[in-house]
DNA sequence: ATTTTGACGACGT
DNA sequence: GACGTCGCCAAAA
């Protein structure tokens, strides 16, 4: 048996690489369940309280929208994280959002990434 | 077990 | 192209 959804939803997040934002339909597409994109950022408010740190900054909607900003700590942490990782954020929009992107299907399928 | 929700997404207007 | 509505899927109450 497999970790359960939200488990495997943090350790996807946390594989976003350093400068790079995901979108919550594509991590819920790798995981096989790509209508379940809201699921993937309910499982988000549960990361914390997850032992481990999940980078939840940088996950976004779609269109690169910091949709889940008021969820963190402050108002604007979630955007001072991105922009310490290289990534401007401009009225809770990522600029160069397509540019920034990180499609773990796409992504880690060229790596053919086996664990 | 049933109902509601929830940081979304796609389609329709 | 912006706004509205419905649908999704899995977990929590």
């Amino acid at each position: 048996m497999e970790k359960p959804f939200f488990e495997q939803v943090y350790d996807l997040v946390r594989q976003i690489p350093y400068g790079r934002v995901s979108t919550y339909g594509a991590i819920a597409q790798y995981l096989g369940s790509g209508g379940a994109a809201r699921m993937v950022g309910w499982a988000m408010n549960k990361a914390h309280n997850q032992p481990k740190p999940v980078p939840a900054h940088r996950v976004v909607n779609r269109i690169g929208v910091l949709t889940g900003k008021h969820h963190f700590d402050g108002l604007n942490t979630m955007q001072q994280l991105l922009k310490s990782e290289g990534i401007i954020v401009i009225d809770n929009q990522i600029q160069d959002f397509q540019k920034v992107v990180w499609h773990p299907l796409v992504e880690l399928h060229k790596s053919q990434n086996s664990l």
